[in-house]
DNA sequence: TCCTCAATAT
DNA sequence: GATATTGAGG
């Protein structure tokens, strides 16, 4: 093929005139043979070609001289060193183009070369025609450089910069950017071939005139984001001021703001979300311990499946949307909130508790790993919020279903509680296990109560690292771990297999031990359970009281353990901890509101929240829990009844991932269209306030009918569940398949605008 | 000038 | 359909 390119740049030391010719091809194959065949190829093209049987001289060959070659042609299998390694090599040291010679035509193999940063994928035998064309690759690259040159340098280089390989702002993509641009740039203007207006750079048209290279908002940008968002914290955080703390050369305000105004929409839909879980969980918990125990057994089985890849976005806890955030979308300007300001719904307090085990982070963290293979591999890996995201929306459609009511209902308030896992029911540690989110969780001292609590001792909140995967070794084998789970409550479930079995449900009540367990609490616990990352997600176990003592009375025990979401790993998440102030700013507020109408709903109900300081050191340290008990909150220490966890029949179902199931149990049981009585579901959107409310109206009503019957550990048949509970599960239940949608997607997309919309 | 939202482009 | 860019309005 002829080449009449111009000059591929005059700023080079090569010859240019003809560029193609004379061109420096350094191949590299072991198979003499193959090897010399590619040499004739190439130099019947009239490159410059310098053989190497041994990758290992070929690298130091590169390594010694950097500028002696212009392209790279190695074999992929070689006795020395994995073509592979050489490509990451070269890309890594001298950004040189590298094509990959392989006789293997398997498409992961090239995907492979691909995405180690070949150039090219030529199959063997290679073809002149195809080493015609290779110079291409140089041109391009040539361009690109200089481009780069020219306009700035930007930290996140194209092909090298081994630290951040993904973080590419728009290296990786040179080529195709270039493309990109000039399709674009056709379209709009035209003259592109002689763009001049870029002076003496006009070689390329491409930079000149066009319109900016598309972002690819890689993991390790989108952290990068995250952290500015969070340092700034979500109030303050505006395009200008994130893009001068993200620090990236070639990103530009809109790119940020344009990656902001997604951020937000996720952050909406995740408290959204979380307002859905916690009506669900209140709705579930107030009646029936089989409810939980279906939705939690069948949740996990679910998860477990869905973990099967045993990829997880390590980084997706990073993403956690900070406090301040939520805050900030909970408002009504926001969100367009109803009812109560989120804020107000959260109780700040905190009991700081290190004997708990729960403390050990690794116990938490493990359980996010466990299914997987390798935390680290996670690591780097976009926040969980974008498995947070995908529950979000599919949940919400399915409680459309399930409820035939409006699917895009925000939530408003209960936003604040969607971050939080609480894991309630214990063995002989009752304690609540809050997942928590940074959202939720803000250190008050001054709040910290342990009043009603029988145990103090026993609640404790441990710090949870948002992003488990940072967690070296000995977190993988956490989760994993059934024993542990039922053995001790504390322990975490591990996401990705919840052996139905192994779960630990929750506790029985015991009457007299409990005095008034709020329905709040439950509520609050279950939705910070549900609305939790998925990563720590605890085993959760709610198991109310039979309405014996008082039938207003929800009773159920939660043991809360609160985790931070503080990073191990400060660099990547320091900024949480401005977060955590946001929040309790806007917390402070609403609290006292929150207090005041507490009583409204319920004269027995107690609230507890727990809150994470976000001050407190994340490591190791204990977190302090606050609660606030209305009146009695016990958290009584019951042995669990295992038994419960067995009796995941039909439940399963519910969980299953495919969404006739859900549309079959309803038709199974004949369940109702959620009835707005009820109340629970009737308005999916509905303040927690009003959850709360509805549901111990229902609670009061179910007592009666019961008339008092003692059912702490029966399992009552769903069919005989008030329709609006039993939407209400089906919501719940339907809730879990989602949250574990395929990680590896993550990978490549710190979180999903799709999702969030 | 900047932010946010919505439309548009890829 | 998902996601980034562009443009308009405030």
């Amino acid at each position: 093929m002829t080449v009449e390119e111009r000059p591929v740049n005059a700023g080079n030391d090569e010859p240019k005139d003809r560029f193609p010719v004379g061109m420096r091809v350094l191949a590299v194959d072991d198979d003499p043979t193959c090897l010399r065949l590619l040499d004739t190829l190439l130099r019947r093209c009239q490159y410059h070609v310098t053989t190497t049987s041994q990758a290992i001289t070929a690298l130091k060959m590169l390594r010694e001289n950097k500028n002696r070659f212009d392209l790279v042609i190695s074999d992929v299998h070689m006795p020395d060193m994995d073509g592979f390694k050489l490509l990451e090599l070269v890309g890594l040291e001298m950004d040189l183009p590298v094509i990959m010679l392989s006789a293997n035509s398997d498409t992961k193999v090239v995907m492979k070369g691909i995405a180690h940063g070949a150039v090219d994928y030529l199959l063997k035998p290679v073809r002149i025609e195809e080493l015609k064309n290779i110079w291409q690759h140089v041109l391009r690259r040539r361009k690109f450089d200089s481009k780069d040159q020219n306009n700035s340098n930007h930290p996140e280089k194209p092909q090298g910069s081994g630290e951040s390989g993904q973080g590419n702002l728009a290296g990786g993509n040179a080529d195709k950017n270039a493309k990109q641009n000039r399709k674009r740039k056709d379209q709009d203007e035209d003259e592109d071939e002689d763009c001049e207006d870029n002076g003496l750079e006009n070689e390329d048209p491409d930079t000149a005139t066009q319109k900016k290279p598309r972002v690819v908002w890689s993991v390790e940008l989108h952290r990068k984001f995250v952290a500015a968002v969070n340092q700034l914290g979500i109030d303050k955080a505006v395009p200008k001021r994130i893009l001068d703390l993200m620090n990236v050369e070639r990103l530009t305000r809109e790119n940020v703001a344009s990656h902001l105004q997604k951020y937000r929409l996720y952050l909406k839909r995740i408290s959204c979300v979380a307002s859905q879980q916690a009506n669900m969980v209140a709705a579930l918990g107030g009646k029936d311990p089989s409810y939980l125990q279906m939705a939690s057994l069948d949740g996990f089985g679910d998860f477990h499946a869905l973990n099967g890849s045993g990829q997880l976005p390590n980084a997706a806890l990073t993403s956690l949307p900070p406090a301040g955030m939520l805050g900030r979308l909970n408002t009504p300007a926001g969100l367009g909130i109803r009812g109560l300001a989120p804020s107000g719904m959260i109780q700040l307090g905190r009991a700081q508790n290190s004997s708990n085990p729960i403390n050990d982070l690794g116990k938490l963290r493990p359980v996010v790993l466990s299914g997987n293979r390798n935390g680290n591999l996670l690591q780097g890996m976009p926040t969980s919020l974008e498995l947070d995201q995908l529950q979000q929306s599919k949940c919400i459609s399915r409680i459309g279903e399930f409820s035939g009511r409006n699917e895009q209902t925000v939530f408003p308030v209960a936003g604040g509680f969607s971050e939080t896992a609480v894991t309630i029911g214990s063995s002989n540690n009752s304690f609540l296990t809050v997942a928590n989110n940074p959202l939720m969780l803000q250190g008050h001292p001054q709040l910290t109560q342990s009043r009603g609590l029988r145990n103090p001792s026993s609640v404790n909140i441990a710090p949870r690292n948002p992003e488990p995967f940072d967690i070296g070794g000995g977190v993988s084998s956490h989760v994993s771990d059934q024993n542990r789970c039922n053995d001790n409550w504390q322990s975490a479930v591990p996401l990705t297999g919840f052996p139905s079995n192994s779960i630990p449900l929750g506790t029985p009540f015991n009457h007299a031990d409990l005095g008034h367990s709020n329905l709040t609490d439950t509520i609050s616990q279950m939705g910070s359970h549900i609305g939790n990352n998925p990563l720590d997600i605890c085993s959760t176990s709610i198991v109310p009281a039979p309405l014996q003592d008082s039938r207003s009375d929800m009773q159920c025990q939660a043991n809360i353990l609160i985790g931070n979401n503080v990073q191990h790993d400060s660099s990547k998440f320091s900024n949480f901890g401005g977060l955590g102030n946001n929040l309790d700013q806007s917390l402070n507020g609403p609290k006292q509101r929150w207090e005041d109408h507490r009583q409204d709903y319920s004269t027995n109900s107690n609230l507890l929240f727990s809150s994470i300081n976000s001050s407190l050191p994340t490591h190791g340290v204990v977190s302090q829990l606050t609660q606030r008990l209305g009146q009695n909150t016990v958290v009584s220490n019951q042995n669990v009844d295992t038994s419960l966890l067995s009796q995941s029949n039909s439940g399963a179902y519910l969980l299953q991932h495919n969404m006739d199931t859900p549309i079959r149990l309803k038709e199974e049981y004949s369940l109702e269209q959620t009835q707005a009585q009820n109340g629970f579901i009737s308005n999916s959107c509905g303040s927690l306030e009003d959850l709360m409310a509805a549901m111990i109206k229902q609670e009061q009503q179910e007592a009666k009918l019961m008339d008092g019957g003692d059912i702490g550990y029966e399992v009552y048949p769903l069919r005989t569940f008030p329709n609006g509970i039993y939407s209400a599960l089906l919501s719940f239940l339907a809730m879990y398949p989602v949250l574990f949608p395929t990680i590896e997607h993550w990978h490549e997309n710190p979180f999903k605008p799709s999702e969030i919309r």
